[in-house]
DNA sequence: GGGTTCATTATTGTTGACAATATTGTTGTC
DNA sequence: GACAACAATATTGTCAACAATAATGAACCC
């Protein structure tokens, strides 16, 4: 069932998903190859998340976010995002490092390859390993909700490369600034590394409303 | 089946439910008069909440958090309230004062009747209502849901007076700065009231390990 | 007696069918 | 042609029965 939910997830981050469309349970479970059954929990886990809304006997839609609740939403982020940078106890150890290194290395493949789906995917796993570092698994759990909702919001044209190069290009600050021992950098970069997409989003909305 | 996840999360705040803890899925839809499959539906939605655990083909049981969990949940209660509350305009409208007001006065009757229930939905209401002021619904949903899971550890014994007492007149005390210019005092206070039940959960926690 | 295998029971997981509801389309009237 | 009432369809909500799995207890062997 978790993988129905996380594959609606990326199809939410691509694009593949508009805000306001509806996801029709039986047309889910022949695309997934099982019964409605696991699909409305899948549906009901996306909607405790905020991804979805859901009407009595009328279905569920992707969620749609007004431009104040965008605006909310990063402020969200940007608060719990700059706690947790803070608390990371810093320089962070050899191998944690590394493993962020990988990850990073990953993602930045991953673009060259213009592989859509493993930059998603290499970038939400920095972000939750570099966020985890803080210590409070309450905080980066929220982060990590957090990010998932900003989804929504960041419908990129697949082909965004020169969005995508900065963000590989801001993970390695961060990783730089792991090694070092200023929390305060740490957190300005994690902040840094949230606007060109909440700015996207506001620019491209505003071009609509 | 919003119900039954409600009900059961008032027997945890009650200590009508202990951490580990089964829910056997039957019982629950003999208890609730109604059938295993909303009852699952339920379940999932609280396990989303980290209310309960489950285990394929074993079931669910009641959360329960460490004593280090505690205290992350704790801190990230204090700063997501703390931030809320310098968020919020001061003074509050005399509509969403006057309607705090009343809360209050209905959670002070509800302690003097020993009426549990409803001081527990007071005092929910009351916490919800306020920190919705701060005008970002993502921080106050997230503070609701910290509140929730925060439940699982204030197992107060039912009769503990002196305790809601105090909740009680920290209440008005924040009625009061609602009516100042001060965040950084409203603040204080949203603090301290967090204080006794988390001291009161690592003091029985210490007796047992 | 201690431990191992097997049967029994308790519980969760899955399925298909049916009921309830909302949406859409159609007909008939003016 | 506009509107209302009704019929047909699409979709969600609910249910009871069955299958699969894990926990428990009994019988058996050494």
């Amino acid at each position: 069932m978790h993988h129905i939910v996380r594959t609606l997830e990326v199809d939410i981050v691509l694009g593949r998903l508009y805000p306001r469309e509806r996801l029709i349970e039986e047309q889910l479970a022949k695309r997934f190859k099982t019964t409605r059954h696991v699909v409305r929990q899948a549906l009901l886990e996306l909607e405790i998340h905020g991804l979805v809304v859901r009407e009595a006997n009328k279905g569920a839609t992707v969620s749609e976010y007004s431009a104040e609740e965008v605006n909310q939403l990063y402020q969200m982020r940007e608060f719990v995002e700059r706690q947790a940078a803070k608390l990371i106890p810093l320089p962070v150890s050899v191998t944690s490092w590394q493993q962020l290194k990988k990850i990073c290395d990953n993602h930045a493949d991953a673009i060259e390859n213009k592989d859509m789906i493993h930059v998603v995917a290499a970038n939400k796993k920095f972000h939750q390993v570099l966020y985890r570092l803080c210590g409070n698994h309450f905080l980066a759990d929220v982060i990590d909700e957090m990010a998932k909702k900003a989804n929504l919001v960041r419908f990129t044209s697949g082909t965004d490369f020169s969005f995508l190069q900065r963000a590989r290009d801001e993970h390695y600050e961060v990783l730089e600034a792991l090694q070092k021992d200023n929390n305060d950098t740490l957190a300005k970069i994690c902040i840094k590394h949230l606007q060109p997409s909440r700015q996207l989003y506001l620019e491209k909305r505003g071009q609509l409303g």
